[in-house]
DNA sequence: CTGTTAGCGCATTCAT
DNA sequence: ATGAATGCGCTAACAG
């Protein structure tokens, strides 16, 4: 029985088992083609006795390839990111390639940290919807290989995913069931994609001639989109598209507890598909496809890993609406 | 400017630059009080202006510290976990580690595979749910301090989440309601929790007369508890316990969409409080205590890692039910 | 207090 | 095809 429960066997120690030296056992792992057959096996099966593992960490030190990436979202508990966070992992996975998870929390310095934190022992970070400026991202991009996910910083390399196609479309959805007044319940202001969603709706509304009132819901949760139906209810509106489906769950709740209707008296929209048809009505909603913005933005980091080249590529995925059984006509008013 | 881009600065450049020796620099950053106040002034301020940043890994290979653990779960995804994640990420940072995240997918192959890639670059793993053989599990920590979640391993330390207590209470509620015939729908065979769950309805079920099937969702996931619904029906039971809040959901919905009103004609109860009181009707559930075995799981961790004397530690949190809406008195029979 | 000297485990020249 | 030597960047005795 060997392995020393701690330390580990060592490279040294294999060479001597298998009376050759060292620089062939590591041959033996990184170039067998190098060695002959019978080397290789010999070296193999000394290493497999003594229960050799290949040191991660030395190698790194040694190659400057660290052999992970960092992946960094604002609320894993958020439904929106676990798809994409398994996505990530797989197609990270696929190239041998570990994933450091970081959680900020919605805080931008607590992203800075975890951004400094990481850098250090991974090969290149994705940033997903990032909270921080545009200043410190760059300054980041500077030191590590980075890529964006639903954020537009100039000269980084990005995958974007264009909620603003799926908004027009709900913008006009409810401009044919007859809304006139409607609401916009925006998420975190340092977010690219409320920015973005914002303006679709905003010019949207305009085109159709709509009534658009705004509501702010600071951060996206269930329970700010539920402290968010007072100040929606107030504007007058007869539907609501809001930043994403869990701030949208929350303002259907809120318009449960009050006696609201959906979508007989009121009409809601929501973003991003994470939470599927589970929703009780189920959610009309913007598809998301952040599953495949993961797997781009890992194998895209990867690209720009490989050749220096890749400055600044930018992948854009349009979305659409998936209309399911929040929104409905208009009620009617009671004055013309 | 400095800041070379790549390769990084290293000790011996700041080193020269301040005019000291390289482990002067070493030491002003993990023992200042070793150095004068002015040398470690005069080391920061020359670190300061060429941007140098501490080689994580290079100080790893060095201390045998890496200053990282690893949290293996079996799916990202499941609403189950993200809590979890956050919140052992929270105390890891506490302490100043960093934490990989590895999903398995519900396969022990691909967790046998994620514990050997992890167990190379940290100090610790977090394996939690874990679908592997004992065995394997019991190898794994040989090599590696390991502290498990949900999983009952002799010789190794471990957080459980003790869901019979919450079980029970909830098929004594189930009786209370006059329901005479409950199913049971299980989850993963490997799981432990699953067997926990299954062991306490089934002897709960037995001290109160009650007439209990069981139903197999192999994997704990909406689809799953969907496709479940027709089997739960074909038993005749009028209420049901789930292995999970998901799989709960997905038999809500088989439900509804044959009908069946809940509770009125069915009653559901599920388990882990994974979803809040964001399902509707509002799903009567075991409470789970996720974020505190998260927690729970990395200061363990982290104490073992601090002295090899911590060796079969167990925390056991209790559960208890949470009545909502999904449960109500057993629909009249027809025939006595 | 600070400089000198050795490694940590591995990959990689350069020889042979 | 293989061995010997050197260094990755840092920490840790060991001297002064």
């Amino acid at each position: 029985m060997a392995a020393e429960r701690k330390g580990g066997v060592t490279i040294s120690q294999v060479a001597k088992e298998a009376g050759v030296a060292r620089s062939s056992v590591s041959r033996a792992y990184t170039r067998p083609d190098m060695l002959s057959p019978e080397t290789v096996e010999r070296i193999k099966a000394a290493a497999g006795r003594l229960g050799y593992v290949p040191n991660h960490t030395a190698r790194a030190l040694s190659t400057g390839r660290y052999g992970n990436l960092a992946l960094i979202v604002p609320d894993v508990a958020n439904p929106f990111f676990p798809p994409m966070i398994r996505a990530a992992q797989v197609e990270a996975d696929r190239s041998d390639f570990c994933v450091f998870l970081g959680n900020s929390d919605e805080d931008p310095e607590k992203e800075d940290q975890l951004l400094g934190r990481f850098s250090g022992q991974v090969e290149g970070i994705i940033l997903a919807s990032p909270r921080l400026s545009d200043e410190r991202i760059a300054a980041h991009a500077l030191l590590r290989p980075l890529v964006l996910i639903n954020r537009d910083v100039k000269g980084i390399p990005k995958v974007l995913i264009d909620s603003g196609t799926g908004i027009a479309e709900a913008t006009q959805h409810l401009a044919d069931f007859r809304h006139r007044n409607i609401v916009y319940v925006s998420g975190p202001s340092t977010s690219w994609s409320n920015k973005q969603r914002r303006a679709a709706v905003r010019q949207a509304s305009k085109k159709l001639g709509l009534d658009l009132s705004f509501v702010s819901a600071s951060v996206p949760s269930f329970e700010a989109g539920l402290q968010a139906v007072d100040a929606i209810l107030a504007k007058g509106a007869t539907a609501a598209i809001a930043f994403d489906d869990v701030t949208a769950q929350g303002i259907l709740a809120g318009l449960g507890e009050r006696g609201v209707s959906v979508p007989g008296e009121f009409s809601v929209v929501g973003c991003d598909d994470a939470l599927g048809p589970l929703t009780v009505p189920s959610l009309t909603t913007v598809s998301s496809r952040s599953i495949e913005a993961g797997k781009l933005a890992v194998s895209l980091l990867l690209e720009v890993l490989g050749s220096q080249a890749v400055r600044d590529a930018s992948y854009v995925l349009e979305t659409h609406l998936i209309v399911r059984s929040t929104t409905g006509p208009a009620p009617e008013r009671g004055q013309g």
